[in-house]
DNA sequence: CGATTTGTATGATCGAGATCAAATCGCAGC
DNA sequence: GCTGCGATTTGATCTCGATCATACAAATCG
């Protein structure tokens, strides 16, 4: 189990943060009325490191971005997949507990820490988002603790699915990162997807658009069904 | 890796729920000028199910609870341990997401929902505590996502040694309820203490009570050092 | 005090997923 | 088009933890 052959920094870009492509054209801010700056990053730019200064709350306005966290022999897992809507950055004490990392382009709004302590409103959408992210982090933890490979993988799929407007779904992500996601490896992904597309329960139009015919019947994967 | 030998309802038992003791002498609410009831429970006593009603919050005050999700057939995942102080119970929405079970001899106090919606300073300690929460889940998807079996172990009795303040540490879970946390089997559990015995790295003086001679050396096997 | 029940330990075996090793794909640059 | 390189797929093998089976210990009860 132990990945001894991928090191510790593999996934450490510090440097890259400061690729991020200044203020962006702003969307629609979730939270209004406040004064926020907003940035825009290209996929796999570092937003920020497990261990950076926390100091402002993240919104999500467009694109993908996961957070992470690094077993100091070079293990990933991936502890959360946010959305536009999500917010993020925001901790008790001084440090981020994890690493965030952009999937695509992504554009956010940056809220200080002052703004967020001002309104009381703000805290109250805060805090309806941090039950909605544990709620999804209790799923995450049955599946990483419970599931096979392939509910896994049908649970991964019937998510974005679900999420998704369009018929063909994009995969935000390459294989290693949705291993590291589902608790995998990169090589049993692949053999579960195979698997599916055998069963004709998915079709690949590129290897990162997929196409679901009866996702019913991938939901009875999942075994939560 | 499917458990199909225990059937779905193992672990429910709504009726249990009426068996706990009512009202127990209050001792320092955490929150405090607020009209709360409290409530006592016994070991094994469920507190609430999943998809229960969602009214109120739960305060620790005394002893441990564990949170956890079951599937359709049976596999169990506790996904939290608390402590006093801990806060649970508030959802988002109306239904409970998880089962909360009590370990021990808990005392709880209940707040009403209102009573949270009044008092801005209750969010503000109630965000901080979920803040936290979601912190000890992401370490524990790590945890279930990329450890080996003996890591899991490692890392369970260094939490518990950390958190006890006593040199002899009173396991408050049964095997089962352990290997349920850690996402593994009852048997790799207890080979793992045997291993651990068999190294010298703890001492039993009975079944639920370790003594850990060298906690430095347990934090070693944990994988996160 | 033995009988029953419930929780724990341990040995034997199996299998899902990890690991190791190529082969193949797909896209960017030329 | 061709070239090169990272990402993906696929095959062969190994291993850790699950499963199955049984023995043991400790609490509960008549």
């Amino acid at each position: 189990m132990l990945q001894l052959t991928r090191d510790a920094s593999a996934y450490q870009h510090r440097d890259s943060l400061t690729k991020a492509y200044p203020d962006a054209v702003s969307h629609e801010p979730f939270i209004a009325s406040t004064p926020a700056r907003s940035l825009k990053y290209g996929p796999h730019d570092s937003i920020f490191l497990e261990g950076d200064q926390a100091g402002h709350i993240y919104e999500m306005v467009e694109g993908a971005v996961m957070l992470y966290k690094l077993l100091p022999d070079g293990r990933r897992q991936v502890v959360e997949l946010l959305a536009p809507g999500d917010l993020f950055g925001l901790t008790c004490d001084e440090f981020q507990d994890c690493s965030a990392e952009a999937l695509t382009v992504v554009r956010v709004r940056i809220h200080t820490r002052e703004a967020v302590e001002r309104s009381a409103e703000l805290q109250q959408r805060l805090f309806c988002h941090a039950r909605a992210q544990m709620q999804a982090l209790r799923d995450h933890a049955v599946l990483l603790g419970r599931k096979s490979a392939m509910e896994r993988v049908a649970s991964f799929i019937e998510r974005l699915a679900l999420s998704s407007d369009d018929d063909a779904i994009r995969l935000p992500m390459t294989r290693q990162e949705i291993a590291d996601y589902l608790g995998l490896t990169i090589e049993t992904v692949s053999r579960s997807f195979s698997e599916l597309r055998r069963r004709g329960l998915v079709a690949c139009e590129r290897q990162d658009v997929i196409r679901v015919p009866d996702l019913e019947r991938i939901s009875e994967l999942t075994g939560a069904h």
